[in-house]
DNA sequence: TGAACACATGAACAGATATTCATATATTAA
DNA sequence: TTAATATATGAATATCTGTTCATGTGTTCA
């Protein structure tokens, strides 16, 4: 997707010193990747509005299709994308599957979120 | 996008009082969106990496595309997505633009999002 | 056992997105 | 003014992503 070769600006660097000693200071790429990653799930609004029904109650998949309109494949698929990133867990009744959070991150990291959008 | 006439769970909602009760105490839709426009600005490994820099320096955009290897168009128009969200400002000097953070949620945000990896 | 049901999942498709490329704008310096 | 330079931006393109559709899996119950 990036081309390493691709042409950057057209003269050297402005700052050098600034330059340098940033980079040096730069977090391995692999966290920033995973950083990315991680908030990538966060960037879709079912899997946000399935997040907020589940910090009120485990509930199951159909229930949660029926609450946000969707339907139970959507629900699920999304589900799957949570379960992946570690948000949420689940517990199998019968043929029900009741999922709930599995993080204590995701409520801060919501409420930071929403105090930015507020103030901007 | 969404189909809102596709069929949903083939039965009736299962636990019809909790769906109700959930239902009741969610927050307005265009909250949601709005988070979840929030974070799909960070689930971005350019974004990351620029926001990244500028936690060290106010950096000018030559600068910037060098330091992550990048084109300086690419990074021009990541940096539009990031002062449209409200999180860098800049200051012109001449031909040289500044950019620098404008939040301050931004680094609380990121360090819980690497709590979560940590532990996951 | 077989029908009904809750959920999962792969393929397909439509819409979103990140980068490149070409070019425009604005400032500096000769 | 003209050339050089720092940045911005629109269009095109390749890739990614979310939903639907069809179907598979596993459980319950008659």
């Amino acid at each position: 997707m990036k081309d390493q070769n691709a042409p950057r600006c057209d003269t050297t660097v402005i700052h050098g010193d600034i330059v340098a000693e940033v980079r040096e200071n730069m977090p391995p790429e692999e966290q920033l990747f995973n950083l990315a990653e991680f908030f990538k799930v966060f960037g879709d609004t079912t899997r946000i509005r399935i997040l907020y029904t589940l910090f009120q109650s485990e509930m199951c998949v159909c229930d949660i299709a029926h609450l946000l309109d969707m339907s139970q494949s959507a629900i699920s698929h999304q589900l799957r994308v949570l379960k992946n990133a570690k948000l949420v867990k689940f517990r199998k009744k019968g043929r029900v599957v009741y999922y709930s959070l599995d993080d204590d991150h995701v409520k801060a990291i919501f409420d930071q979120g929403y105090q930015h959008i507020l103030e901007s």
